[in-house]
DNA sequence: TGAACACTTGAACAACTGTTCAAATGTTCA
DNA sequence: TGAACATTTGAACAGTTGTTCAAGTGTTCA
């Protein structure tokens, strides 16, 4: 990467050297991308955006996502399975609530980029 | 809703309720997940934490993400398309940059969940 | 003008994923 | 123990998506 290939040559590949030793040799990109994927369904998303508003039970969570059970019950273990819910045990049901606050955050983000006009 | 489904139904409905009636009502959940969607692909993962160090030419996003010409201005589209990158022609070549600082912000709760150990 | 370069686009194929239905597990209570 | 309930799991199918290859567009410069 020595030639030039644009008129901003120098600024684009020192962007570049920058990108490469930097935040890409020290990301784990995979996973990233998986907290990412985990969000971008609209079941899983439902289903996060309903438990920020308190912890509930599969059954009431069908009700705020209108989904079946077995739907929402495959998608809750996708959820725990990436860190973003917490199971807990109460008697007959399962309380279901949010792991990490990280994604409260991610999710208020995306509305801010949803809301500012910018897009 | 009225009945007992569970130990805790009374404090599960109401957070039912509340969900219901605000963030559910008020959120376009399909937007939020194409948000998401978008940056849960590991080309356009990268070429998002490669913008993230400076602007770039297409030929150099195919060195900073190891990919090919038609694979990454394919990603690039998408990225354009969701109001997620931003391109400037400069005479020959087409120079990328990050259109949302919202992205930024995503990426670092991303790698802040990651690297937590909350998960 | 036309050759060379930088990038974009379209079509097609393989891989992945969400949903559904049916069956299984775990828990309570009579 | 067994019936009823709450949730999970497995298999299968349809729909979506990233990549590749080939062809197209737009720009510069001799």
């Amino acid at each position: 990467m020595a030639n030039m290939y644009c008129e901003r040559e120098k600024e684009h590949s020192a962007s570049a050297q920058r990108a490469k030793e930097g935040i890409l040799a020290h990301t784990d990109v995979e996973k990233m991308c998986k907290i990412f994927h985990v969000l971008a369904d609209p079941t899983r998303l439902k289903i996060v955006l309903g438990l920020m508003n308190g912890e509930m039970c599969v059954y009431h969570l069908t009700d705020v996502c209108d989904g079946t059970v077995s739907g929402i019950s495959h998608q809750l273990r996708i959820l725990r399975d990436n860190g973003i819910v917490r199971a807990r045990r109460f008697g007959k049901n399962v309380e279901y609530s949010i792991a990490d606050h990280h994604v409260r955050e991610m999710v208020e983000l995306a509305t801010a980029h949803l809301y500012c006009g910018e897009v």
